[in-house]
DNA sequence: TAGCAAATTGACAGCGCTGTCATTCCTGTC
DNA sequence: GACAGGAATGACAGCGCTGTCAATTTGCTA
């Protein structure tokens, strides 16, 4: 049979309510007390029933971590970002669920108000690209629902992680400009998607750095997919001047563009250097392998979690932490010929 | 305020406790009673509370998928897989939740009570390789908890999905074979692994088949991983008679073969075709694009998840489905030169 | 050592539902 | 038209916990 607090009240000499107390971590218990409770709830193996506490208390210690399916990032990147908020849920005794929630169709705020009615999550963990849909944002603080971002484009009060993606893709770009690389093509991401915006804004910032005046004909649009990397590159090689090397905003873009390289001939990084953006677990296994941007995806998502955690349990306000990034120079990029 | 349950019965001049029946689908509810309940519920827009409902009756509307951390495969399989579980739960009102689940460590059936007595879920889902571990699927019984497998290696009572690896696999060499190749290696997955063996299986049958007697030099053992794959690759390329094709028991290693072949200068598919199974994004993505075996993940994932369902809904007792393959014939094979 | 405020503990109701069992309402039969 | 038997409905307690507030104990001060 179950244990319940009545239990273990029993067996500690004291009210269920202190029992209670103790489990929830609140003031006005003794020492003594104290330990003598935790001492029967593990002599007992005692598990709060979760239902029982939320139905009580009116919260959930549910955790839902949202994320758009239908423009979504790499499934790979959202894996890492899921586990690190699992595990951050894990140690404070949350739980977690992850739901799809597409942004497009008008009706999502209804289905946004499904989920929370449906599942009365305590916080919210928002993922890229959603994490900057000002109409959902603007639903979350009238329902009063904490969150949490993973890489939002606008700061402010946000509370969650992010990484200095600008000055990422400005170091990459200036890595290839240390290569001898003048005339460098970047491969823009869906264009309203912070990462976008950032990643253009990098390599803008180290070729004005370098005296290097801006050719459109060298910024084409993708889509973050293989295959609009690998069209954006088609465009860029039918140039009369083509480009020694191409800087995609993600690995798949990225990856369309080696593709397209073999269409053409090009030989990676002879005749062509290719760099992008995420360091998927792809990008180390092409031929040659990615220089990319490697970013602590499973760490941002912890870190996310931890934040959020921090406000539903009293701890304070919470912070947008950055974390840093990292270079991953590989065989992909190479001095100009 | 929210709606609750005793609301609607006003609403609609009836007792709680029919209107209780009517959320459940219970008989004994004339249609008309049902009828004007339902229009309540629906003109009120209520929403059964999760937990209530669970401490009352005694269930939790909740799915867990499990999932090895350990040596887990491809993290875009298991996402496919919990997307279309995901599916299926929302479309029974189930919750879902994901839960890794190390199998190393001896103190995983401790590990497991725990989230069984943390989160009581009314039913699992199994994903390789964790759908084989007898051990675990031993407790489930005792502790009577329903679930369902995906690609178990197992048969037997067993419900979930299915689909026929060792067909597959047999097609695939077959195809390999009507190129012309007759020396044809064949790197295998992680020993214990169902996968693994009835890919190795279907090799065989399919070289056998062709009257080729095997050579177990073309057999060598790797661990699902793209390293594994160049380790397993370099080790067949530095073998006197070197193979003219290599069939991968999933992609990652396929890339790994990719990999070491760009090494050892061969080139795919003139010099060496390379097949795997799976078909990742990545096998799309490689140059030349990798030939493969296409598993329905997000299908095999909701039709796992609706055989549990429809045993936790009282439905019947469940099946274990199949689900058809497909070759995906691309650029990595060629007819030997 | 009495007397008071603050700290600690406990009694009790109730969170929103469902299980159990009693009651009422039909339907068909003789 | 009375009655058995089954279908439909409802009354009520209770799932396991926490919020509220009252009771008790403790630690000080005078």
């Amino acid at each position: 049979m179950r244990v319940r607090l009545e239990d273990v009240a029993r067996a500690a000499s004291v009210s269920p309510k202190t029992v209670s107390r103790v489990l929830n971590d609140e003031a006005n218990v003794t020492d003594a007390t104290r330990q003598r409770v935790r001492a029967a709830m593990e002599a007992m193996d005692y598990r709060p029933h979760p239902s029982a506490r939320s139905l009580a208390g009116n919260r959930s210690f549910l955790v839902a971590m949202l994320y758009d399916n239908n423009d979504n990032p790499a499934s790979t990147y959202l894996a890492e970002i899921q586990d690190g908020v699992l595990e951050a849920c894990d140690a404070h005794r949350y739980s977690m669920m992850v739901r799809p929630l597409r942004m497009s169709g008008g009706d999502f705020i209804r289905r946004f108000d499904a989920l929370i009615s449906d599942h009365h999550p305590d916080g919210v963990v928002l993922t890229p690209p959603i994490t900057d849909y000002a109409p959902l944002l603007k639903r979350l603080r009238e329902r009063n629902v904490p969150y949490a971002s993973v890489s939002p484009l606008r700061r402010g009060k946000i509370i969650g992680v992010t990484m200095d993606e600008q000055r990422a893709s400005r170091a990459i770009v200036e890595h290839l400009l240390e290569l001898g690389h003048r005339r460098i093509a970047h491969v823009i991401g869906i264009a309203d998607h912070g990462a976008s915006r950032w990643r253009l804004a990098g390599y803008r910032e180290a070729m004005a750095a370098a005296g290097l005046p801006e050719d459109p004909a060298l910024v084409v649009q993708g889509a973050f997919t293989f295959g609009s990397g690998v069209a954006a590159a088609r465009q860029l090689f039918s140039l009369a001047e083509r480009p020694t090397a191409v800087f995609a905003a993600n690995d798949d873009m990225a990856t369309g563009v080696m593709w397209a390289a073999g269409e053409y001939g090009l030989k990676v990084p002879h005749d062509l250097s290719v760099c992008g953006f995420d360091d998927t677990p792809l990008s180390r296994q092409l031929w040659p392998a990615l220089t990319t941007v490697q970013q602590p995806s499973r760490e941002m998502g912890k870190i996310a979690a931890e934040q959020l955690l921090g406000v539903l349990r009293g701890h304070g306000a919470g912070h947008l932490v950055q974390v840093p990034f990292s270079l991953q120079i590989r065989g992909s990029t190479a001095a100009v010929p």
